[in-house]
DNA sequence: ATCCGATGTCAAT
DNA sequence: TTGACCTCGGATC
């Protein structure tokens, strides 16, 4: 159930663990045996992240497009393999170490035009150091919500549901705004935030976006540890006190999924006076 | 033991 | 806007 930057460090971690070496692909589930069988033995040539997305490159011709989704998981152990429990999609593995793919939303065989495509339908990554102005402009350019809009993989790729809740907390943005009414300084500043956040997520291993340098001060009240591993101001937060103002965190669905954000904090702007 | 929601996306409506 | 995908951990009974 990842974010960006998970999908950036696993791409670190595939790289560490199977660079330079013939890898063996098998896919023990048998739903991607027959492309499996064509990359078996080949060496693992680059990885690629854009957004939530993972490439591995076995050669030309030979890129495996990965998507976790909402509960795939991609698990990397530095040890032989055993037989596989359970269903795995895909299995790499080497005489001393191997990565169990389970459950992703996709795991197929493509070709580069449809890396290019892939690349082309994504918006700026702000671990891929994309220009911020494409962001900037779709936000500006949208009269959405800026609370939908940061889901939108074409105006922000690898944002997702808790950076999106913690981002908009942090520069005081009520979510329901139109992404219009964003004036360029905030939203290019709601893109440098995003990058800051996660690179130290990347960095970490987890989302930390209370600790992290440039926060608001947390006046005088710990910081929550999240359940999840992270500590946040808002995600998973209903009903719950602000951790800047006590003032009672709401939630609502948004894009289809649950946003959380603090009234007090994060006001409504003033209606235009007629 | 069972239910429910989840760091996601797409196709069908 | 809704359901499908197809997995798991935590909450609840």
């Amino acid at each position: 159930m990842p974010e960006g930057h998970v999908i950036h460090r696993l791409a670190q971690v595939l790289e560490a663990t199977f660079a330079d070496t013939a890898v063996r692909v098998s896919s023990p589930q048998g739903r991607f045996s027959e492309a499996a069988a064509l990359l078996d033995g080949r060496q693992l040539r680059s990885t690629d992240v854009h957004g939530k997305h993972l490439l591995l490159g076995f050669g030309p011709e030979h890129t495996v497009h990965v998507h976790l989704g909402l509960y795939g998981r991609f698990e990397v152990h530095d040890r032989p393999a055993e037989p596989p429990r359970g269903a795995v999609r895909m299995r790499l593995q080497t005489a001393t170490a191997h990565a169990d793919l389970r459950g992703p939303a996709r795991c197929a065989l493509v070709t580069s035009d449809e890396v290019a495509a892939l690349h082309d339908r994504l918006g700026p990554d702000p671990l891929r150091d994309d220009d911020p102005t494409r962001f900037v402009d779709r936000l500006q350019r949208s009269a959405s919500a800026v609370g939908r809009l940061l889901m939108d993989q074409t105006v922000a790729a690898g944002v997702g549901n808790i950076y999106r809740a913690e981002a908009l907390f942090r520069a005081g943005i009520n979510p329901m705004t139109p992404g219009r009414e964003i004036p360029t300084v905030l939203a290019a500043e709601i893109w440098a935030d995003l990058v800051a956040l996660m690179r130290l997520g990347l960095a970490n291993g987890r989302i930390d976006t209370v600790r992290a340098e440039h926060a608001p001060q947390v006046s005088g009240r710990p910081p929550r540890v999240d359940a999840h591993g992270g500590e946040v101001y808002v995600y998973r937060r209903a009903g719950q006190p602000c951790l800047i103002c006590a003032h009672e965190v709401r939630t609502e669905v948004v894009a289809g999924r649950n946003l959380f954000w603090c009234p007090r904090c994060q006001p409504a702007a003033d209606p235009v006076p007629t």
